[in-house]
DNA sequence: ATGTCTTTGTGAACGCGTGCACAAAGATGG
DNA sequence: CCATCTTTGTGCACGCGTTCACAAAGACAT
């Protein structure tokens, strides 16, 4: 029976194996004292909680260059996850395949997320439409969103969105870089806390939660 | 002089005043009490703490779907951000123009990034390439990367690195989405600590340092 | 000039996640 | 069956960010 112990898979993810056990432990005690973890059956027991076993369909809504980009992405499939359809307002663009997959028109999007048992969408549209795109999801019955443009989406209660600004990940880059320079000549005195430039770039991106690096405070 | 009070500010962002406050007196005292703060002088400084008022030079390495994507996005110009060249290693695109800038190939990465100075790389290649990009970027100078590549990157300490991973993103959002359905037979019962659903999505997004949301344990 | 009213800036308390340290559990060998 | 050794599971303490609450500051009216 092969086996890991928390100090291998913490060394290997760069955390603290005493966190890693305890994390560990919120799903049970899966873990051989003494020996360690059975490989086999944790990998079952922490995709199941994170509910990789199951497979969701998700739509994307706005084939332009980015959502091209996402339908085209094979990455998606080998998580669990079904490109279930393509949707945009063009109606030029309706018919056509993207990846494989006719892109329906706007029109439908309530029937196509209904059909499809869809719970989780993508929008990729230009952020003026994002809100109404946003609204006419949910309404429909999406109740997970993730959300490219760059705008804050405002959603009833129930309703979870990520969103992914690249602008942002750019500013908070330059924001350090900029610190970076700063520090050669007035060595860590500035007026800000310590935001303390880690070497090996290792988990955290997941968290979007209240960001532990930088104060999030501003508005988009 | 338009003014705003932190109150204002902070229900527009959706976060506590007094945290607003507390965050903006990292910056000095610009506010006046009784009255709030200077609109125009406030914006003045924030943009400028944050390295908004330079504008950054960056290189994308990998123009496939993603990269051409990112090469066309508008929104990156608005904020400081500057695509000083686009960089392929396939000898075919090679002099062809996306977005207007043309592509150019591998060979010459070190010099594209020493003649431009350039500190901010981007790299949207295939994840077995990364490393190696990653190595090259550094080597010639770089020391902030935006990896959209599903690896983790090592890198030589005072280099930063933000990953974002999509995959994630939508497993994140299925995770919440798989408790929700729970819940709904097993009121909050659940053995991990709650994950309160937000109903707004204001903030976070930002941070990716020791995310607060869901435990940054497991690896890509 | 003095009083009132608004809003800032911040000291102090609270809550939470992280890391330390160790007892308990179990495997393994004699 | 007992001793030893490894590794888990977790109580506890520490540190940090968030929030409360309020004194100080300043505007504005009288
Ligand atoms: N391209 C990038 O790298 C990038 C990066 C960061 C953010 N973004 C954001 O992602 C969004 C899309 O970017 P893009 O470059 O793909 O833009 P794009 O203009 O290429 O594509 C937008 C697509 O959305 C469709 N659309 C417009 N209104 C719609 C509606 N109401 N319903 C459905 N579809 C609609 C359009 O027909 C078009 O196909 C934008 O908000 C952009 O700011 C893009
Ligand atoms: N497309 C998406 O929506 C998406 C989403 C999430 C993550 N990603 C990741 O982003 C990366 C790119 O995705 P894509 O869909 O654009 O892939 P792609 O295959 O369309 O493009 C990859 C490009 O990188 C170039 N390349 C390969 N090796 C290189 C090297 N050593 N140096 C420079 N360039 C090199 C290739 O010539 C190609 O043009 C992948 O790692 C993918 O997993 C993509």
């Amino acid at each position: 029976m092969p086996t890991v112990s928390s100090e291998e898979l913490a060394a290997a993810a760069g955390v603290n194996s005493a966190k890693l056990r305890k994390d560990f432990s919120y799903l049970g005690s899966y873990g051989t004292r003494g020996v360690g973890y059975d490989v086999e059956y944790l990998v079952y027991q922490i995709s199941r909680e994170l509910g990789l076993t199951q497979d969701w369909p998700v739509v994307i809504v706005g084939i332009g260059n980015l959502g091209a980009a996402l339908a085209n992405y094979g990455g998606f499939a080998s998580r669990g996850f079904r490109v279930a359809a393509l949707i945009d307002a063009d109606p030029a663009m309706a018919g056509k395949p993207v990846a494989g997959i006719p892109v329906q028109h706007t029109d439908d999007l309530e029937k196509i997320i209904k059909d499809n048992g869809v719970s989780i969408g993508v929008i990729a549209t230009p952020a003026g439409a994002a809100q109404q795109v946003c609204d006419r999801l949910v309404g429909a019955g999406v109740t997970s969103i993730l959300n490219f443009a760059p705008t804050v989406l405002s959603v009833p209660d129930g309703v979870d969105v990520r969103k992914v600004d690249l602008s942002i990940e750019l500013q908070i880059l330059a924001f350090h870089e900029q610190r970076k320079a700063g520090e050669e000549t007035a060595a860590g005195d500035g007026a800000l806390p310590a935001a303390a430039p880690r070497g090996v770039a290792a988990d955290d991106s997941a968290d979007q939660g209240p960001d532990g690096d930088v104060p999030a405070v501003m508005p988009a």
